[in-house]
DNA sequence: TAGTGGTCTAGACCACGTG
DNA sequence: ACGTGGTCTAGACCACTAT
């Protein structure tokens, strides 16, 4: 609760108008002038500028990483915030926005707005693109093969934007849909941000990798971008997913990214696509 | 224009809120005269609730349809709108927000809001996620094979919503990159929508197909749902596309959708993916 | 009944693009 | 200088949810 945010303004200049502690540029003077209950200050159009609501969404984002309001719970008000922050309701909602659009926060009228998590049913399926022909999206069995700790190869260290030889942990696991093997993983995490990750651990675990991530270790998947190709099976491959060296396999190179847009995961899937497709929409 | 009409609501009264009256309460009119401007009166609007900037949205969503204003047109302003509609300015900008978030409009500061059109650079890709290993996404030169009228079978009757044996148009075409055939397509049309499309007219048209359907035949496509799967190239396909019999390549099966989500086209790619790959990103 | 987000309005000023 | 979208504020009422 360390509101009292006065400003987290570089250089407020007096000038036009106030619309808080921010430093905000433009803004607008409602009617009459307002004695300021606070210094306010006003920027002068600062080389820098950025809406005030763009602000307040950083700010609010800050939170969340730093974990204020965990996920699953209930963020302030939007009067809360704005009172923090020392704007009005309009511009709390603006940025709070923008921050639902990215799936960051969901609200509920009448509730009150809740940090998403990747136990929604929502969430999970933004990040599962595989359908089956028939029946409904589910998660697979997980088969852990492999869960260890090892120094980063180079590709994976630039896509990871670390250090080629950085600590890295390293999972292979094969998916299950209907007792049918369809996918297999090979996953590379920051080294650092998953500290005490064990095989048995993935094991355990039932439900999403991603909502274990972010329930035990803080690290929670805001977006991810792929690469998808159709490659043929190799021997491992093959084996582990029993089908003919040499059948079709869909390749799927994803990096996922936290907050701040910072790489934490990258991750090598291949599906049989027999019986499942790749879900997407252009639009 | 003159505007005025086409009074959805009943009058905005100040201290009382109107929107509930609107949809509901159909014979609310304000009074005088309502000079239908529109074909579309909107007599008993609603049978459901919907907000005001919901109604105005579906209205601008109409005359975008109907072709009142073109792509790449700017549509009237913001101002221009809320008289024309008798609703504030910021129940205007909420729908256009939509509008625009779907991609339907784009806004320029200082200039107004214009029909985006797949003319445009940005709208280009969204409808193109192959992109090569190595340079800048382009679009390759098409090859035309075939481009004739026929009566559909049941699966793409199925997925255009029509009926069996309803005449639609087949194309096949090869795309090539950089001299290397990389893509075989074969493209089904909704027969009503694209009277007259010949196979010459699609090999003089220099640039996106879709901005040829948007320009010569007005039909805009609006979303498109895709299918992904890895598959072997058969004879036909590793013939056009030279590769080996067998080698894997990706299978997108799209269907594309005009205003009010009606399905206008089925198109089944093969990409080979060797030297591209498709792009996605989850967010 | 109280609190939350959702909708709507009205007016002010700002930044951008064009004459 | 003018018009357009962009930002900000303020206050009112509506709809949903929980108590």
């Amino acid at each position: 609760m360390s509101s009292l945010p006065t400003s987290l303004t570089g250089a407020p200049a007096p000038g036009a108008q106030d619309s808080g502690a921010i430093t905000a540029g433009v803004g607008a003077q409602p009617s009459p002038s307002q004695p300021p209950a606070a210094p306010a200050v006003h920027a002068v159009p600062s080389p820098t500028f950025s809406p005030l609501y763009q602000q307040i969404k950083a700010l609010i984002t800050r939170s969340l990483q730093s974990g204020e309001w965990k996920p699953g719970e209930m963020i302030p008000s939007e009067m809360e915030l704005a009172s923090r922050y020392k704007v009005s309701q309009g511009t709390v909602r603006k940025a709070i926005d923008e921050l639902a659009a990215e799936n960051l926060v969901a609200r509920r009228q009448g509730k009150g707005t809740f940090v998403t998590t990747h136990h929604e049913d929502v969430v999970k399926f933004r990040f599962l693109r595989l359908v089956p022909d028939e029946g409904e999206p589910h998660y697979g069995a997980s088969h852990v093969l492999e869960c260890k700790r090892l120094r980063a190869p180079a590709e994976i260290a630039r896509l990871l934007d670390i250090r080629t030889g950085d600590s890295v942990v390293q999972i292979r696991r094969v998916l299950n849909f209907s007792g049918e093997s369809t996918v297999l993983d090979e996953i590379w995490l920051l080294g650092a941000n998953f500290k005490g990750l064990t095989a048995e651990k993935l094991t355990e675990w039932k439900g999403p990798m991603y909502a274990l991530f972010e329930a035990e270790f803080g690290t929670r998947m805001i977006r991810a971008s792929e690469k998808i190709r159709a490659v043929a099976a190799d021997q491992t491959a093959a084996d582990l997913l029993s089908v003919p060296v040499g059948s079709p396999l869909l390749s799927v190179e994803r990096v996922s990214y936290t907050y701040g847009d910072r790489p934490v995961e990258v991750r090598r899937g291949l599906y049989v696509t027999t019986r499942h497709y790749y879900q997407n929409d252009l639009s």
